[in-house]
DNA sequence: ACGATATGGTTGCAAACGTAACCATTATTT
DNA sequence: AAATAATGGTTACGTTTGCAACCATATCGT
């Protein structure tokens, strides 16, 4: 029965959420203001734009987002003519994706966002911090990955 | 025209998110399977619990979370009578909140939870680990309360 | 004192989400 | 070669979310 003494501020769940909901939701303002685009888009976007041709599961497991996120935001640049859809010949369940040039054009642009965004927070953050936040996460991702095993990053099951 | 090499993986917004959804919904798991809550209901309990009686503002200030959010988290722990309002006599538009004897209870308990859960973590992730982390948030932490004064409260991400 | 404005809090609504069920196709078992 | 399971991906559905509009009360400007 250890007792009372118990603050939010200090339980890291929620300081990690806090932060990263601070620091997402900034730059979320930026791509959203400027390309009308969602998290799950741009962020599909990103890994079609760095990584090139790859499925729709790829995607989920490069970005960590479920399934449905994924499908979704497919849809929605492929209606933008951001990407591009071709059906595997060997394997017919599986599509893969591919940005357009239009879509290669606003990946550009977009990590350009996402460097100055970067190098903003940096500034800001300070070049100590940013280490310390950096190992502290590094640390994170290592029982992820662990925990994760083989397993997609579905949220379901964590 | 920076070029290239983009990594999401590089990209500290991103970290943060998946660092804070594996976190937290790993959390979420242990008392959701125990009572059936919700994260904003148990934010609500964690600040009327360690901080006492306040309105529905503060605690929207003290947890970041939207005042919709708040409002309906309050209104599901009225219902499970794990907490009372009373009305403000000087003020009628404030409510101010109080957890009963029942909420109290359950605020001990899911506090020791949140306690063993933190320790687990700390243990997974090793001291330094940790402590990079802590030192991390707290400059971010720094930058919100900078930037945050006036402005909303914004969404979860989780 | 009186209209405008602000504040604490709730609610209607549309959009976003996760779960589960599903379709089509391929792999495995028997 | 069937029957069964597994896989990539989509979709129907109920829930949760944030925004904006709102109600009631309080404060400000004049």
């Amino acid at each position: 029965m250890t007792t009372d003494s118990f603050e939010l501020e200090q339980f890291l769940p929620y300081r990690l959420n806090r932060a990263a909901e601070f620091v997402g939701l900034r730059f979320a303002a930026h791509y959203k203001a400027k390309y009308g685009l969602t998290r799950p888009e741009w962020r599909t976007l990103a890994a079609l734009g760095s990584s090139g041709r790859m499925t729709s599961k790829a995607v989920g497991a490069h970005s960590s987002m479920h399934k449905t996120k994924v499908s979704r935001a497919v849809f929605a640049l492929e209606q933008r003519r951001w990407l591009k859809r071709s059906q595997d010949e060997a394997d017919r369940r599986l599509e893969h994706l591919e940005l357009t040039p239009a879509g290669q054009q606003a990946y550009r642009e977009l990590i350009e966002l996402a460097r100055r965004y970067q190098a903003e927070l940096e500034a800001e953050v300070g070049g100590n911090g940013i280490e310390a936040l950096s190992t502290g996460l590094a640390a994170i991702e290592q029982i992820i990955r662990r925990s994760g095993k083989g397993k997609p990053p579905e949220p379901d099951e964590l």
